[in-house]
DNA sequence: CGTCATTTGGATGTATACAAGTATATCTCA
DNA sequence: TGAGATATACTTGTATACATCCAAATGACG
């Protein structure tokens, strides 16, 4: 692919989002500049920037006294999911539409990755491939609003994404229907491509929202 | 409300975004921080933080060039009016559950002004009372996840709103079926009002896809 | 002892200085 | 005249210094 610069603002941000998503930061925790420079050791220069991306996603709330970690609740991920059931088939039919050969190809590398660490029952690398099947298959969309509307929705959620990854029944079952739902790109069949997905996030909100709420 | 700090780097952003979604910047025009910083006799530290978020809602392009214009194209309104077609009217549906006295009484506020606004045929106040009665319903429906997701995708038609606004009688019918949205919300029918709200959309997409393309 | 003014510490907001990379222009030499 | 190496003029990325605001601790005074 392209070799993208990876400033340490980026870095940072990556970093504090993970941390903030996964829950290492209590809710309304108040993070200061200063003292992340200092933890991170670089100046507050790139601590800033991540900290406004932050606040634009609404992960945290910059205020005059701090950056007040707001997270996620189980609310949001109930949205998140009721959302993504009524958007993200869009993006499986504009993909069997408009994929073109290297984003199949990128999908099946994906998925030949996900097979072996389903196997290998590593939840860690599997919510990892997991993200990846999903954006390239937001790529494959071919629609900028798309890939913009679904990508954070679907970041936001990494957490309980790898807490329910990590039973080996629903892995297994997850690693099914994303070659499913690959096939029916293959196939150009918008219909069934849409519908798979559908029942995909199904599937997935019903093992994570019985499992954690 | 609150008394929101609108620091110099918040005013760049809006100012930049605007221009560029209403196409005041050539597409692939390079915006560099320090013409921008002399341009609006400002340092280079509010405008860098003013591109990274532009940056971040892929509005332009950062580059070690300078910051690429990318704008809107009508494919990508095309791709915002599906993708609100199928999510907008959840926030109607949860605003008709969930709205609260505050937010029904902001919606009719809103409502009484655009009806001020409709007869004396100012289109730019009419786009402002617009943008307000959508935000304000996505906030009515108490949903983080929603808000976040809807509110940039109104955001960036804004330009195709206004266009569509000067004409006086779609600016009658939207102010008509604003007035309906709100009645089905206070009548607690989430039903009618998803329902309203779907035909909404998809008269202002007729009105604007039928005009712009 | 209580209350009010003052001070002080720490936070973000802004400006500027410095580093490093890159593409282009220029200068030199054959 | 042409080609290559050097210099130059941009850019963004990072660090730091300074301004400003606010709240809480502190101290003076009735």
């Amino acid at each position: 692919m392209e070799h993208k610069m990876v400033s340490i603002a980026d870095q940072v941000f990556e970093e504090l989002e993970r941390d903030i998503l996964v829950g290492a930061y209590a809710r309304d925790e108040l993070l200061t500049e200063i003292k992340l420079s200092e933890k991170m050791g670089v100046s507050r220069t790139p601590i800033r920037e991540a900290l406004r991306r932050l606040d634009q996603e609404h992960i945290i709330e910059i205020t005059p006294k701090g950056a007040r970690v707001i997270g996620i609740t189980s609310d949001d991920i109930r949205d998140i999911f009721e959302i993504r059931l009524r958007i993200e088939g869009l993006a499986a039919r504009w993909a069997a539409e408009k994929a073109t050969d290297e984003d199949i190809a990128s999908m099946k590398e994906v998925l030949d990755l996900q097979e072996f660490y389903t196997t290998k029952s590593s939840p860690e690398q599997l919510k990892n491939t997991d993200s990846r099947f999903h954006e390239l298959l937001y790529a494959a969309s071919n629609s900028n609003a798309l890939l913009d509307t679904l990508a954070p929705l679907h970041r936001r959620i990494v957490k309980y994404r790898r807490a329910s990854l990590s039973g080996q029944q629903r892995a297994e079952k997850s690693y099914d229907e994303h070659r499913a739902i690959l096939q029916a790109v293959i196939n150009r069949d918008g219909d069934e491509a849409e519908r798979l997905l559908r029942r995909h996030i199904e599937n997935a909100r019903d093992n994570i929202l019985g499992r954690e709420l």
